[in-house]
DNA sequence: AGCCTGACCTAGG
DNA sequence: TCCTAGGCCAGGC
């Protein structure tokens, strides 16, 4: 479970598409640490590369990270940005867009 | 050196 | 069906 890991998974996540912190944590053999993936997340803005922080949301489609945005709107308007339609925190047609098909290395 | 705390999830009562 | 507790593990205090 270590950042790098947990980073490039998240990129592994398309456009239009997100992904949960339990399916990041499953694919890691951590099926019951997806706590650890959010708090690895807390450091996805010190990573070089860049982190789709935004694809990765909790398991009932809610933007659970947002407030560790630059702005409280960030997360939203970047899904927006990609045809994801956010109402009140909440992800729309959430099992369409839900993708969790991450390729394990 | 402990104790507390998370961008969570699941199981059991 | 709602609510509680426990697991994950590293970093801050």
């Amino acid at each position: 479970m270590l950042p790098e890991e947990v980073f490039q998974l998240v990129r592994q996540i398309p456009e239009g598409r997100v992904s949960t912190y339990g399916a990041i944590a499953k694919t890691l053999d951590k099926p019951r640490g997806s706590r650890l993936v959010g708090w690895i997340m807390n450091k996805a803005h010190v990573c070089e590369q860049y982190v789709p922080a935004h694809r990765v949301v909790n398991r009932n489609g809610l933007l659970s990270g947002k407030i560790h945005f630059e702005t409280p709107t960030a997360m939203e308007e970047k899904l927006a940005a990609e045809g994801i339609i956010v109402i009140d925190d909440q992800i729309q047609n959430f099992e369409k867009v839900l993708w969790s098909d991450f390729k394990v290395e």
